[in-house]
DNA sequence: CTCTTTAATGGTCTTAACGACTATAAAGAG
DNA sequence: CTCTTTATAGTCGTTAAGACCATTAAAGAG
């Protein structure tokens, strides 16, 4: 902690880049972007882009996220630090450590290009890239992380309803848990483990609204205030 | 991810901060640094440097454990990142962004004072410091979520292992739980829990140990594979 | 209109896991 | 020896989870 010469090291550059999930048809989506320019031209990444020297790395990410996404309410996403990725290598032009961040999005509007990419759009996680196409950089890995932190997330606290509207039915939250984790899920079951768990979703009395157009009518929730769910929410099959 | 001047921005210094906790007579100990320097001078923090140019974040945070605890083998001890601090004013001379890890080490030699410390020693956490002698910078923040991520971790992964020797009883997994979570758990059902869990521990054939000098010599386990607990091992009472 | 399809909702049954508790075994202290 | 301490084994009742079935309320086909 000593040594505060700022100009005794090589400079660093700090990033961040922001692995956004939506759900879209039942399907986990998420937000990548075209690179306009070189290194990597012509690839998929995941949005971002440099921290400001005045601004925290969680500013950075939530301007980020406003920019590409489109959306104006961006103060009420979710929006969570995941790792912080510091390779020396990773980019191949300069030092540049990157804060990565994950961020779940309830609705899904047209994603808008930022000024650094050529494109942005919603993909289906799983087939978001080519094989013979990786994602730039080290982006892969942290997409790779973000999906699997997502994941874990669920079971333990109340992350799914980040996905949703305001009010929304269980049988959309239960899409939820299966788009992420790639499992089906006993409608029978995941309700009443859901209404037993005390602060995950709240009722909103008399409401209900048709959910794919056909079947009974669903009950409408809100999210509840529970951060952490004891019992857990555990996903069938360990860890995939 | 254009622009890559990289002196377009003010420059920013990358530092380590480290939280690393060990079980010392049952209780959970920190590894603090007294700074000898403005400012703060006086002030306990958490041990930490500058990364390097050339080095990963991990090479710089597994480098700094060695210098502050004087072990040798600081290969095999559990080093994870924590999550990254930004706040433009955390530090009141320059913009530093610290990337914080978490480390958690089996026997307690004791501390070395690294060249930028004026001391470093174990202390038991929760009486850590005064009250009226805050660590430095965000330090208390970032030991707060430290002490919060490992204790969720043993929940669910066998990461209790990390503070034990290559060989341990049951017993000294239970007070590696004990003092983390700060709750008493049943000696009788904690070892039935244990064994019936995959892959957290295997045991040593025929070999045995006292472990307080009294009592019934406690039979051996060593560390198992198993990086995720299914079922989890829940602490007592929530999330406190 | 009736019948089929679809999804929500309500319930049962069996098994696994957990917490509280009791009992026994093996060591040292006195 | 007895007493204390810790490890280990087992029991019992409650709770939670998975598999499965039944009912309900809507839309659409005919």
């Amino acid at each position: 902690m000593q040594g505060y010469d700022k100009y005794a090291y090589e400079p660093f550059a700090v990033t961040v880049d922001l692995a956004v999930f939506t759900i879209r048809e039942g399907r986990l989506h998420v937000l990548l972007v075209e690179r306009g320019e070189q290194p990597y031209a012509g690839r998929r990444a995941l949005p971002g882009g440099f921290v400001r020297p005045d601004e925290a790395a969680e500013a950075a990410a939530r301007r980020e996220l406003a920019e590409e996404t489109g959306l104006a309410d961006v103060a009420g996403l979710h929006l969570e630090q995941l790792r912080t990725y510091s390779e020396p290598d990773r980019d191949p032009r300069m030092r540049i450590v990157s804060v990565a961040f994950t961020a779940l999005v309830p609705d899904a509007p047209e994603a808008q290009a930022g000024s650094d990419a050529a494109r942005a759009d919603w993909l289906p996680y799983g087939e978001h890239r080519p094989s013979y196409a990786p994602l730039a950089f080290d982006h892969d890995r942290i997409l790779a992380d973000a999906h699997e932190r997502v994941g874990a997330k669920l079971e333990y606290t109340g992350l799914a309803t980040a996905f949703c509207p305001p009010e929304f039915t269980l049988g959309e939250l239960r899409q939820v848990y299966q788009a992420v984790w790639g499992a089906e899920l006993d409608p029978a079951n995941f309700r009443r483990k859901v209404l037993a768990t005390p602060g995950l979703v709240e009722a909103v009395p008399g409401a209900a609204r048709l959910t794919g157009g056909r079947g009974k009518p669903a009950a409408l929730y809100r999210a509840g205030d529970a951060a952490a769910l004891h019992p857990p929410l555990l996903r069938p099959e360990g860890r995939p």
